[in-house]
DNA sequence: GTGGTCTAGACCACA
DNA sequence: GTGGTCTAGACCACA
């Protein structure tokens, strides 16, 4: 269900959180469908299962899933959230643009990525 | 010549070589001029000599700069550097534009964006 | 009869307990009617018995009902009960205001607030 | 400096979070001023650094507290923090006295009690 | 079974 | 020294 990397330098609930909120805001776990628990993940990820906690309260504190006592964790409504996100996505590729200009990419490197990567969109 | 953002999540070691990264590449600071002492920076921004240390070997390492025993660290030739820069940059932009994409952030936003801060290039 | 909130933060046999002190304090079930059997409310709710029972063992503990073997259980005499639900519930409103002064909240908010949630009462 | 209360049903670091948003809103803690360490304070109320350090995040991700690495945690600026806590306090406020109403506590022992209250305030 | 809290203790980067 | 991450393992309320 889900993959970590254990090269690279993200902490590992950061990972386990990062892949929630792809899988929740994509669809692939809709709103009301419940999470895996918290021990079945950790067996399955070899990783401790406070780690798993971890990931889970900040995927609830910030309105991704909630909890249900003794029943597991489920995904939330999340309207405002795939908008923050997005929103959230602007201000980093801004900031990225903005220093991509500083240090002399030219515009048409941007402009080349861009439409080749959204060219695939249409490709899918 | 150089600030520090105390706020920042960057290690401030990492702050300080983004810096001089920058001073260099874009020229304030060319090739072959001196680099101030390490003792001087440290007084100047108030913070451990071994961390600007530890900013120093890196950009040495980087190849951004050289030691002169006795002397003091110099500016490098960096013709390759800012290509190195350039083409880490669109990495990175790339990335960020296929999670723009898989989250759903509309084309058009993005090309507003590059539009809007590549203009601002032409009017400086 | 009753509804129950999977989304609140309180366990479901707290949400029991508290929705029948509301419907017994207030009459809507008088002295001496007789509760819903356990096993019917559990099918109603589709909660687990136990959790039902649960609620019910503390209504009794509490004094709101109580059993009749082979019967049911019924709900009791309560002119205490309601005079200490409303003590309790003034603790509490101390508790709040105090820290309420403590934050810094203007006592016109809170007379307001008051005004317009007793008128209420009066236009019901 | 904060006093842990063994006997609430507060876990311990939600009793950490609340007395040392009192703290900070308060002023008793200036924006800019440095918190006590994780460890100092994990050894000054014998309790786990674990439990010290999730409050911690949590008061960091609330806006009251950052972190400058290696150096310690520090008091942000709050003016907005202030707002939002009132703001809740009176939405706590709305419950209560709505659930008072409901149980018939009269409006004037609630008039009387803010008036005792408030007038504390005068006093100090 | 479920999520949540807490301790003990290790290890890391950073200053 | 500082904060941050992670593991191992215990214990709790709840369903």
């Amino acid at each position: 269900m889900i993959t970590i990397d254990y090269q690279s330098r993200a902490p590992l609930y950061e990972q386990i959180v990062e892949k929630f909120q792809m899988l929740i805001l994509t669809g692939a776990l809709p709103p009301g469908s419940q999470m895996p628990s918290v021990r079945s993940l950790a067996l399955e990820l070899s990783i401790n299962p406070n780690t798993i906690q971890k990931a889970f309260a900040l995927l609830e504190q910030q309105g991704y899933i909630f909890p249900i006592k003794g029943k597991g964790s489920f995904v939330a409504e999340n309207d405002r959230l795939i908008i923050q996100k997005r929103e959230n996505c602007l201000l980093k590729l801004e900031a990225l643009l903005r220093h991509a200009r500083e240090i002399g990419v030219p515009k048409a490197d941007c402009t080349a990525l861009l439409t080749r990567i959204y060219h695939q969109e249409v490709a899918l």
